[in-house]
DNA sequence: AAAATATTTTAGGCAGGGCTAAAAACAAGC
DNA sequence: GCTTGTTTTTAGCCCTGCCTAAAATATTTT
């Protein structure tokens, strides 16, 4: 039976299947903020279920049902956060917690309702895509972090690699959201970073970290100079 | 420290002191559909937490902290219910087991910009009235049920007392619905059921049971004959 | 290959909140 | 006042999911 606990290491395997390929134990001890222990107990429930094979010591794998509740709560959490900042506006760097609890409130109904009612959002607010009823959510956009663009090119922000709280906060002083446009006016080999422009002119220096985490289309159309 | 079992049951033991000014733990046993042994239990945990005052064999009371939290479980229940209903377009026999997950979800400030969003509602899809972010909730109105009114009296629909599934889908069938004005054509004194006329002319007879459950105002300009 | 280090599993607890069965307290009827 | 029936409490157990400590297995270093 699912549980709120079991759907929280489900969306963690799944998350980090993507990101890393394979998933050990102590990669969902970091990306849960638990403990070893723990972790070899809910792999035991949740290959029990029938969610997960689990070797042990070798790692663990989603089953297909598995990855259909994962992608189902992980939707959900995402068209929750569009509700957030959409309808009751939060910022982007306020909706994670929430979204956490509401991501195990509804059943399929709800969840097609709710995307409707928000307008079959793509993107949550950090960029992320949002998977479909049927379960697709390979985006298929080509993005890049921003510390591989090169000076000249006009780069727009299409997502984060970390959505933490910190991280989005230093993007919002800087001013910094969502569909921006920059453009790269300088770059030190010394420390990686960069200098981009606004479209309002004013001008600063990114540093290769906060660079890294900046997901970015390159457009086609040159600055002019 | 607040759960979603002790936020149930503080919103429950409210609901009893409104309905029947006392609690007894009986009570408590058929609202939550609990046992006896859980419910002494869990009285002793909120007694603990200083949200109710606990005698044994006597019955339970709320104190004011414990009631502060009623009201605002109460209060989010209600308003999730709205949006179930005037968002995503649920009908309201449909809402209330969500609204059941979502009133544990989001503090205050989630709860008064969803308030905001919705536009600042008084009354929940069952007609019942929501709390103010002040925890104010005595609605003012003075509704009676539907079996108190007499033939010739036209009576608006307010208020329901038993907002279960049964008996709103019930309504539905009869094609009743909040703020429906009927008018009172005939009273069986056999069966205290009363015939009643839909504003399209149409009449059906109503059952005593459902009567009562039925909370309405009398308005006062009387029915044309 | 052996030693040192890191990861994972086992063993055993704990807290929350549910349960049953039995005992205790209260309420009613005779 | 006793007896019967109902309500409440106590006692003891279960399940979920967390924890620590220690043992087992992998991996890395020398």
């Amino acid at each position: 039976m699912q549980t709120i606990s079991r759907e929280d290491y489900l969306k963690a395997i799944l998350k980090i299947e993507e990101e890393a390929g394979s998933v050990s134990n102590q990669s969902l001890v970091e990306k849960l903020s638990t403990r070893p222990a723990s972790v070899t107990n809910m792999l035991h429930t949740l290959a029990d279920a029938g969610w997960v094979e689990h070797e042990a010591y070798k790692g663990v794998r989603l089953t297909d049902s598995g990855k259909e509740i994962a992608l189902s709560t992980l939707r959900k959490h995402r068209l929750w956060e569009v509700f957030l900042v959409d309808k009751l506006s939060f910022s982007w760097d306020e909706v994670h917690q929430w979204a956490e609890d509401l991501e195990h409130v509804g059943d399929e109904e709800l969840t097609n309702r709710l995307d409707a009612f928000l307008g079959h959002p793509a993107f949550d607010p950090h960029g992320d895509p949002i998977p479909t009823a049927q379960g697709q959510w390979s985006d298929g956009r080509n993005l890049i972090p921003a510390s591989k663009a090169v000076v000249g090119d006009r780069i727009q922000l299409k997502g984060v690699v970390d959505s933490g709280e910190a991280y989005l906060q230093h993007l919002d002083r800087l001013k910094i959201e969502l569909g921006l446009i920059l453009e790269v006016s300088k770059s030190l080999d010394f420390d990686e970073s960069k200098t981009l422009i606004w479209p309002d002119g004013s001008e600063a220096s990114l540093s290769k970290q906060t660079l890294q985490n900046m997901l970015v289309e390159k457009l086609s159309g040159k600055a002019k100079n």
